[in-house]
Parts: C-alpha cells; sequence; structure tokens
DNA sequence: CGCCCTTCTTGGCATTTGGCAAGAAATACG
DNA sequence: CGTATTTCTTGCCAAATGCCAAGAAGGGCG
C-alpha cells in the first residue's frame, strides 16, 4: 500500500523534487478494483483522476448501432480519466470497467484543484498528462487512418502484451476498429 | 484589425469578464498569413498559440509510406495549435499551412506562461482549450472506427461545408482515412 | 466432474475500399 | 489566350474487411 509508483511518476512527468511529490501524493487515496467492476459508468459526472498501480482496465461505450466499442485500454503506471466528464463536470459517455483486480490512487476535482492552486509546481503536471494524452490518440489516429489493422495489431502486442492476454479477443478488435472474426484471422496469418 | 472575435471567444470559454478578456486578448498579436504559407514546419518547435479569426488551415504529416495525409483542418473562430511540440517544446511531426488567406491573433509559450502566471482566471481557459480539442479527437476517432466513410464525409459537410468548398478532394479524403478515389464514388452516390 | 456460457476459430459470400490508369474538368500562370 | 498542372471522375480488378452461422476450445461454477 505504498505510494511508491505515483511519487516516482509524479518525479518524473512534474519534474518535482521528491519532497514535493511526496507532498503532492499525500492527497491521493487508495482505490481498489475487483474484477468487472465499474470505475465509471455512462451518464454519471466522473470525479475520479486515477493513477493506476496494478492491473487493467478497459473504456469503452455503444455507438449508434449499439454495438459496445473499446475506446481505451488503461495499465498500470497510468492515469486513468475520461477527461471531457471530468474536467467539464459532463455526464460520461463511456463506462471504465476493470479487466483484472485494480488497486491505484485517486483524487476528486475539487482535491486536484485545490493542489493546482496550492502547489503551483503540479499545475505542469496537470497539463502533461492532458498533453500526452492528448499526443498518444493523435498518434493512434493517425495510425488508423494510415495502417492496415494487420500492424495496429501488432503495434499493439508490441506495447502491451499483457494486454492481450487479458482483453478477449473482441475487445481488442472493436479497440482496433474491426471485427473480432477478421482479428482471429489477422492472428492466424501472424502466426505462420 | 479588432479582436472582437477573440474577445468573445475568451469570455464564453474562459467565463471571464469583458475587462478580463480584453486585457487578455492585449497580449495577442496580429498575424496573417497568404493561401499556401505555412504556419508550421515539420522539424520546427511551435511557438504560436493562434486564434484563427479568419481564413482555412490543414494540418498534415507524411505516413511512414510517404503519403501526404491530412490531420486537421482549422476554420474561424477556432485555436490552431500543434499541442505537443507547443507544450512540450519538441519538434512538430506536422506541418500547418493556409488553405486560404487567413488572419488571426497569436501568442507564445512564453507570453502564454507568463499570461497563466498573471491571470489565474485565464488558466481556465488553457484546460478548457486542451480538453475540447480532446474530447473532439475521441468523437473523431470513435466516428473513424464505427462509421462508413460516405457517413464520415456527411458529417464533415455538415460540420464545415465552407472546408468542402476550398479543401481540394484529396486532403479531405486522407483526413477521412480513404482515397480520392473512394471519395469521388462517395460523393457520386451521394449526388443521386 | 460435468454442464453452461463465453470466447475463439473457420467457411462462404457480400460489401467496402484500394491500386492503377486513363481521360475529363478545372485552375494556374506565362 | 493558350498551355501546363492539378484536380476530379471513372473503369477494372484485387485486397481487406464485414456479416452470418456453425463448431471447437476454454473457463467458471454447482
Amino acid at each position: 500500500m505504498k505510494k511508491e509508483k505515483l511519487v516516482l511518476f509524479l518525479q518524473r512527468v512534474a519534474l518535482v523534487t521528491a519532497g514535493q511529490a511526496a507532498a503532492i501524493a499525500d492527497e491521493f487515496s487508495y482505490l481498489a478494483l475487483e474484477k468487472n467492476d465499474f470505475l465509471l459508468q455512462a451518464g454519471q459526472v466522473s470525479d475520479s483522476y486515477l493513477f493506476l498501480d496494478a492491473g487493467l482496465l478497459r473504456a469503452f461505450t455503444y455507438d449508434t448501432a449499439g454495438h459496445d466499442v473499446t475506446t481505451g485500454f488503461y495499465g498500470s503506471g497510468e492515469v486513468v480519466i475520461e477527461v471531457a466528464s471530468f474536467f467539464q463536470r459532463t455526464p460520461s459517455q463511456e463506462y471504465f470497467q476493470a479487466l483484472t483486480a485494480c488497486t491505484g490512487w485517486r483524487i476528486s476535482f475539487t482535491q486536484l484543484n485545490a493542489l493546482f492552486h496550492a502547489r503551483p509546481e503540479f499545475r505542469e503536471f496537470g497539463r502533461a498528462i492532458l498533453v500526452r494524452g492528448f499526443a498518444a490518440l493523435k498518434t493512434r489516429m493517425l495510425a488508423t487512418i494510415t495502417e492496415p489493422a494487420a500492424a495496429r495489431y501488432e503495434h499493439l502486442v508490441r506495447a502491451s502484451p499483457e494486454l492481450v492476454q487479458h482483453a478477449p479477443l473482441k475487445h481488442i478488435a472493436s479497440y482496433l476498429g474491426i471485427t473480432d472474426t477478421s482479428l482471429s484471422r489477422i492472428r492466424k496469418t501472424l502466426a505462420q
């Protein structure tokens, strides 16, 4: 139940001292999810800014045709937030569900803003998380429109092999923008 | 050469008073681009946080196969930034080029941070722009993996009809993730 | 252990989209 | 005005992916 990972992460991303990081981390409280628990449900206003210590989460929504579509995966060492809902205080369109048992550290919207106010050095962290997420999404977007599904799958496997172990194929497929049937065939050809 | 649009935009997004907005807008300086001028070239570190008053811009990059891929379009009343390059002070992967003559108001990274420091009420604006951009990109990502190209094109036409007037078909096509040939056929069927 | 339900694979066929190439139309520019 | 260049359309065929359905494999639980 130590906040070591969080403290190190804060130091690295916000470029703050160990002491500052420890003080900031103090505001975060422990959160645990069991497999299949929801961190957030559609319709709710998110109030969780979560640093994931261990475990895997999946974000998903339903498209206009009612299909379950995976919008993101989150692994250990990542910040899990539904940006629009959390910062704009609007109902979420997405569900966030634990793929495996998860543990992490969370703060609320109010706490986060209080920290930004009290600790100017922490503001850089808040911005950096948004900027990183933005850049990652742009990279994913570019890959989606320029690379074939097989290549996108290979990248995913290389980037997060644990994910492929724990997430059912249909969730990975919808994340990649293809059907589970296609992904199954892609796997087959890659295996050869 | 009046900053009216910018002032109104600041008031609406940052929820500041007219006086505060005018003071903030004071820091922005006039910028004009002729058609085909570049606001930013790949390899440069962006130092432009631009509010576009009039005109159209296109952002693009080259994929691994060397194809020109449109990553975004920007119209009047929008904030034009290469988020990763501007905030992380890293070389841009993208080009930003004027599709038509453009006018707008820009500030530098240093100025922006000075404003955040001097005017706490402006911080909300900075965050809101990032959050909006993030949410918009997520929506686009979801549409890309769930909707057929024809539907994505129709949405684009409805959302920005002027864009379709000024951007060549191949740029729109690569933005949608299809070839110009396919888009031409899609247009044909939609016309009937 | 055995059943049930979810997950994964596979086959057959339809649809979408791409690659290539040619020609028509529009636009830029001397 | 006329030529050159770019843009857009179209035809033909190939490749990628989707849809439907059936069966195999795997995991959870009484």
